[in-house]
DNA sequence: CGAGTAAGTTCTGAAAGCGAACCCAGCTCC
DNA sequence: GGAGCTGGGTTCGCTTTCAGAACTTACTCG
């Protein structure tokens, strides 16, 4: 966070940012890990294999961000645990296109974990959707629009 | 690359693979400018601001995980782009699903880019289908089946 | 009262990131 | 035909981050 949009060019990017809190090897991995249902320093600890202080300040970053949230889940000993907020929740749509991505790339057709849709247990599709259009399209489809500049 | 598989845990995961080659705070900007159009070495790191040695570093290690291709573009004075593979593209729903959640988490409202729907112009939804249901549904009807064991 | 658990912090050393400067090949201009 | 520019890097030294192990604190349990 210290001078990256500072180079004359046109961004001082939203996605910048967004990287700025998720954009590490820990932090979607500790999201995921939360998506499972993991709550508790130790248990993510544990889980990831993750340095304690690492840990610590990864999960005092999503704090901070609005990621994750810290909440005691009991008093007498102080215990806290962390959980997703709803946005931390909206960052699925990202974690899900790279798991996904991942499996098509890089896997050797043997993923570890696949996504499915809750309710009928099938692999997914993941799409664009355009209300105006009442279609799906492909990325190819999207354009990058520029609310206040012409954008290449 | 080091030790990240060996914490007795459930997963080798193609995640953590997938975050091993664009879980940077660099991959997914290098990225998103070669979306944009960028190809030379030059324009990178002027318009990211990042270091030359580790644009050097990234570019090289999104070509050997096959996200990016190196090819001569002239001869005389050799030079050479760098240009998004097929897989380095299908990276775009991921890239997306980011620059949206920075939209609407982080961004004041005034976001420098806008993605949009190309036909029609209009922003879009990114969602998932399931084609068994024929519905889209929320990230929170997704769940993740294990192939080979009991996840969770 | 000693062991154990949960959630960290502190300390140390290794690795990665960074900016600035340098390098080299070929071209271009004077 | 040499001086300097351009493109694509590499080298250097410094700073930041990461990583692992040990220590701390506060409380519970046997």
């Amino acid at each position: 966070m210290s001078a990256t949009q500072e180079h004359g060019s046109l961004e001082p990017t939203t996605l910048e940012r967004t990287l700025a809190l998720v954009g590490d090897r820990w932090s979607i991995l500790i999201i995921r890990a939360a998506l499972r249902g993991l709550r508790r320093f130790d248990e993510f600890q544990a889980d990831l294999g993750i340095a304690r202080p690492i840990l610590t300040a990864r999960l005092k970053r999503l704090v901070d961000g609005g990621v994750m949230a810290k909440e005691p889940y009991q008093e007498h000993p102080p215990r806290y645990e962390y959980r997703l907020t709803p946005a931390g929740i909206a960052l699925s749509p990202a974690l899900v296109a790279l798991i996904r991505w991942g499996e098509h790339h890089l896997a050797d057709g043997e993923a570890d974990i696949v996504l499915v849709h809750g309710p009928c247990g099938t692999q997914f599709e993941q799409g664009f959707w355009c209300s105006h259009c009442a279609t799906t399209f492909a990325p190819a489809a999207i354009r990058a629009a520029t609310r206040d500049r012409t954008g290449t």
